[in-house]
DNA sequence: GCCGTTTTCGGCCCGACTGTTTTCAGTCG
């Protein structure tokens, strides 16, 4: 299941914003999620801390650290649930529609009762709003449009909450007497944005003992259905996660088949139907004979159909049976083919794990060179200064080189302001090996302002990546209005890469975009835009996002040698 | 509730935007 740290920090999270939600002391609230945040990057398991390792932890004091204590003892915390009696869960979710705070989500509960964000969508259709203070015709609008971008996640998870249950379920599956493969398939396997529910697949000659363990195990907490093929079970945070158990003889074509997606497997069903032959989740038959032809493994399943195997991420019937046809499938980025990450923070600014622990995480993973890019003055809440950014460029230039042999690049996140300028004048940028630059204010310019705010920064010389491009958020901020092609050309124009950031929330460019922006011949940066030691491997998301994208290593200029990198980065100047 | 080149209480990220209001509260990054 997810780290005792997250789970710690979602407990935490949420006493704070019950904290808010109650009208409690807001810098209480804040504590409590400084702290959230802090253990949930936190290097360590939290639940093998002792209460004095606990209080390690930066802002974690004597209070919290009971907090925690007492969590991870019991399973619960007497002030939270006495808080959460107070308040209707529904309230606090009321709390994730944008641009709904704590205040007024309180004052919905007391002057209308309303505890659940149904009922407020209702309240607001039949106008019962209308004469509460605050609220007026463009806040409905909006309390309606936070809505919709929030049920657009429809019930889905991020992909690193996903992998992470697949990846525990197929561990322990695996460890089954009698199991000879386990393996996670679907739209995990294709490195989906979003993961709706979660297929594991098994290979087993007896089922039994595989389907009595799925059942049994620790985070299960509703079994929908179980049969001796097939069992489907809701695990406590509510993700449903379906096994299916076949015979090692039909591995491949199983596996195949539940990796789909739908629209894939349809192709390959009628090449099939043309070829003769019929092809379902237990092997590819001939159909005159009923023989099976083959079913071991997904390659024999796509050679007798013609086809070279196809890596999970394209099959989504975007070209990629045609390109096979033709031997013209891209040849892959893979995750080895990263030689660094050039998007990462530190404790400087908004980050919470220091520059040396960021540094010795980073080395530990094989980068052979990583660049620090905290956030630049203009994000006034993260107080950066000339003097910190030059006393951190020293401490980087000391560790350079000293973890492994890594490399450093000193960068900075620039923001992009609404005409498209950035934060320092160019003898100060001059001083950086790289800048990001990223759009952090005024998401909601018009499509042609936008557009030129970004192309301005393309034209920036210093300006050498741009990071995540459209600035969504999965489930709660939508995408800027921007022209794509118009922004695509300037970044090819001007030799500026396009982030795709790794975070799960963001995964931004977003695979489609990709495959859009490639046509012009951009390049990319698949970057972790780490703020902890801990997020630091999200590179593989990214990169599952590139993959999807059809993106090779080439494309991908942190792949490169660092000499053809820093050619790159320096723009022609 | 945490933190301290402040040892014991005062400060804690701060500026901008939005929608509502008529002087500002709430929300966000």
């Amino acid at each position: 299941m997810a780290r005792p740290n997250e789970e710690v920090e979602a407990l935490l999270q949420e006493y704070a914003d019950l904290i808010s939600i109650t009208g409690g002391d807001a810098f209480k609230a804040r504590a409590y999620e400084k702290a959230a945040r802090a253990v949930g990057g936190y290097h360590e398991d939290v639940s093998r801390l002792d209460p004095k390792a606990l209080r390690e932890i930066p802002h974690v004091g004597r209070s919290i650290a009971d907090k925690v204590e007492e969590y991870l003892r019991t399973g619960h915390v007497a002030a939270v649930d006495e808080l959460r009696a107070r308040i209707p869960a529904g309230v606090r979710e009321m709390t994730a529609i944008p641009g709904l705070g704590p205040r007024r989500a309180m004052m919905l509960f007391r002057e209308r009762g309303i505890s659940s964000v149904e009922e407020l969508v209702e309240a607001v259709t039949a106008g019962r709003l209308r004469d509460l203070r605050g609220f007026g015709e463009k806040t409905e609008e909006n309390i309606l449009h936070g809505v919709a971008v929030m049920r657009q996640a429809g019930g889905r998870v991020l992909l690193n909450v996903a992998m992470d249950l697949a990846e525990e379920v197929v561990a322990e599956l695996s460890a089954v007497t009698g199991c000879a493969r386990c393996a996670y398939a679907g739209s995990l396997r294709r490195y989906r944005e979003t993961i709706g529910d979660i297929d594991v697949l098994s290979a087993a000659d007896d089922p039994g003992p595989l389907m009595d363990a799925f059942v049994n195990l620790s985070y299960v907490d509703e079994v929908i259905a179980r049969g001796d093929k097939k069992t489907s079970v809701r695990t406590t945070k509510g993700l449903q996660v379906d096994l299916r158990v076949v015979p090692m003889g039909a591995w491949g074509a199983a596996l195949q088949y539940f990796t789909g997606s739908k629209a894939h497997n349809i192709r390959l069903r009628e090449m099939a139907v043309r070829a003769g032959l019929k092809l379902s989740e237990y092997g590819l038959f001939d159909v005159e004979t009923g023989d099976l032809v083959v079913s071991e493994t997904e390659e024999e399943v796509y050679e007798r159909l013609g086809l070279p195997w196809i890596p999970p991420p394209l099959r989504e019937d975007r070209g990629e049976v045609e390109a096979a046809l033709r031997g013209e499938l891209p040849d892959l980025i893979e995750e080895g083919d990263l030689r660094g990450d050039l998007h990462t923070h530190t404790d400087l600014t908004d980050g919470v794990s220091s520059l040396d622990e960021m540094v010795a995480a980073a080395a530990r993973l094989g980068h052979s060179y990583y660049a620090v890019t905290d956030h630049a003055p203009n994000l006034f809440m993260q107080r950066m200064s000339d003097d910190k950014m030059l006393a951190q460029r020293e401490a980087v230039r000391a560790l350079d080189g000293r973890h492994h042999r890594m490399r450093l690049l000193h960068g900075t996140e620039l923001n992009i302001d609404p005409d498209g300028g950035v934060d320092w004048p160019p003898e100060f940028l001059d001083g950086f090996d790289l800048c990001v630059a990223s759009v952090h204010s005024h998401f909601n310019q018009g499509s042609a302002e936008m557009t030129r705010r970004l192309v301005r920064a393309c034209e920036n010389p210093h300006v050498t990546i741009i990071g995540h491009p459209t600035g969504r958020l999965l489930g709660r901020r939508p995408a800027v209005d921007v022209d794509l092609d118009e922004l695509f050309r300037a970044c090819a124009r001007t030799g500026t890469a396009l982030e795709i950031n790794s975070f799960p929330d963001r995964l931004d460019l977003s695979d489609e975009n990709i495959l859009r922006a490639r046509r012009h011949g951009v390049r990319f940066a698949v970057d972790s835009d780490a703020h902890s030691v801990v997020h630091l491997p999200h590179l593989r998301f990214g990169v599952g996002t590139a993959r999807r994208g059809w993106l090779t290593a080439d494309e991908v200029i942190n792949t490169w040698p660092l000499r053809r990198l820093r050619s790159f980065l320096r723009k022609g100047r």
